[in-house]
DNA sequence: AATGAATGAGTGTTCATTCAT
DNA sequence: GATGAATGAACACTCATTCAT
């Protein structure tokens, strides 16, 4: 295990609140390292650039997403019951918004800053995309081979659903703090599930009285 | 009506060439100017900012997208049948689309630049957002009025379909660029439908031939 | 007649004063626009940078001492005594003497911050040296072709005479501004001629009481 | 008599190499530590400064030169004939090409990044063409008072030979290397005695037959 | 309306040097 | 002696904006 050195921490903690502040461009290195406690020149032993820091302090929360949807869609249609796949799926919404609201901060960078900025995007976002595009294909063509459901496109269901995602999970985390978290959760579930013909059979699909 | 002059349109034009070709940071004020044949100062006989051209250069396509939806969603759910509804939806998405289409550069630029930059964000895009997501809202309650859907929470329906639809046509359009439009845009509307648990009924909801 | 703008020549001027001061490394842009008295950015309207306004400033007395030389080696040979021609040689001598010591801070600049400096050097000094070598070379070719002397390898003699030109000048005008320059003009046209084992004949050589 | 520590030496060695990749100024005392295989700190054990290094890396050459000179010149003007002073001259010159020829990297060093670089010039260059001026001017006033020559201006002449010798060896050992060394050495010594009126009398003045 | 020379505030980055371990 | 993380002063260069013509 290699301990990241704490100024590294530090000046990672400190950037994703000056940007957060000020916004990339208008985020100074200089801001940085003062909030940092650190000097100017250490910044650039740990990145090589202002640009470098954004990415390395978005690292953290996709891979926290990337990792936990991979986890938990692993058994995501083990179940035979549609009720046991609509649990899973809840969970999985679930965790991603948990871990969306954990990371706020990072958040509003990734989908505020890190869209636009040229350069940034291609690499950052568009990296996003196609990780959790193919993700959610898999799970859809999973859910397909099942016969959970039955989709004419797959590619094209996976990014609506991932703009249904990224889009809502922005505006209500992040525009409009206000909403009812558990409710919205619990509405894209039954959103998503409609969208893609999901067989609710003739289960009784209550939702699970997680919180 | 005070057309606009010559050298403002000719502005404007090379804007938004060169704020999709280097985005709008990297943009220069120079590059503009020279794209479009005349001297650094004239730019601010029309201009106020380079923020302010880039705004405007939104304008155009905007507007566009923002008359045709209230005209086209003025008599979505006049008919009775849900056949008429289905035929009067794929309209709106085809006409949505064929609107981003035809200004796919100031699409690219609203949603790649506009998003993001501090400042500008908050002005342009949500202001777009707030817009749709009421008028989408408005049209989901006159739907479930004439008994066509049942929705729990419409706001949050709206955000949803805006999310699914923004990010769909950016990436159909400005990332992936090789998808059958009008494949597209059937799913997208079967897609939204089934999310609103629209009422089928007994009806043979085929998709209109139309182009 | 291309004018070269005010504004310009200024900036070289004062480039040359702070070059000549603090040397090339320690010279600021600043230091040169402020003693040039225009804005910092009107620097880079006239010079791509620091290291160009250098060259620039070097061109003018390069150029001059290549023009008089080559003007003035044109009839060199065209005498056909011995004592013609060393009142030629020693015009060329006291020539480019008298380039130099009116362009003493320039002169400075180029052997003392010219070389070193690496990319600098490359381009600069040893242009110039190619250029004088050749220049050089063609004279002793021309000279042995009517018989005044009789050279083993012109390419050696050249780079001896260019050697012995270029350090002299800098050593007396430029570190130990004392001698005597009538003086060190007529010793070193002595001196180059016997070098290069000049045939004085039978005729007395005096030197010309030219200033 | 304390060794130079190992660490010492390799420093030094490691920043001739880089200093001679990369000039003086764009060398950095990471390039050189970490050529040398030591840590940043280690370097300021043995060194005050870059320039101290720089320094330090010319001295053995500049010494070697310097004691060679020395020991060569005590007994150049011992024998009465021409042609023995003929033979100990080319022997100086000789050996002096070939020191400079085994230290190559220092010498360009010394003649490329040495000139120019404010400071470090006036420490260094100046030094040794004060140290050779002297010596070069010794060797002539006792040749003159030998009566192997006539020289008007012993200080001129000196600095045109030191001129002759510094560029001469820089172009053809640095700048182009190429030539056939025994050759130059040779037109060297003969150009060096013609130019300082040297009395071949009536003897047979052959080169030695000395590599 | 148009020009384009001039402005000058703004900042990312470098790297020689230090010092606690 | 050796380390290497930390320092922080220093500076070239950019470019949106202005304004006299």
């Amino acid at each position: 295990m290699t301990r990241e050195p704490k100024t590294k921490a530090a000046l990672i903690e400190a950037a994703i609140k000056i940007f957060e502040q000020k916004g990339f461009q208008h985020a100074r290195v200089s801001d940085i390292v003062s909030a940092a406690g650190v000097a100017q020149g250490t910044f650039y032993i740990y990145f090589r650039s202002k640009e470098e820091i954004f990415r390395e302090s978005c690292n953290g929360f996709i891979n926290q997403i990337k990792e936990m949807f991979i986890q938990r869609t692993k058994h995501l249609f083990d179940g035979d019951t549609a009720d046991e796949i609509i649990r899973n799926l809840y969970q999985v919404v679930s965790d991603i918004i948990d871990i969306y609201q954990k990371n706020l901060a990072v958040a509003g960078l990734l989908f505020r800053e890190g869209i636009g900025n040229g350069r940034l995007f291609k690499e950052i976002y568009e990296d996003i995309l196609s990780i959790f595009l193919s993700l959610i294909e898999e799970q859809i063509k999973k859910a397909m081979s099942k016969g959970f459901m039955s989709i004419e496109d797959t590619e094209i269901a996976s990014v609506l659903l991932f703009g249904l995602f990224e889009r809502s999970l922005f505006y209500f985390m992040l525009i409009h703090q206000k909403t009812d978290i558990s409710k919205l959760k619990r509405i894209i579930v039954d959103f998503v599930l409609k969208a893609l013909s999901f067989d609710y059979n003739n289960q009784c699909a209550s939702m699970p009285p997680i919180s």
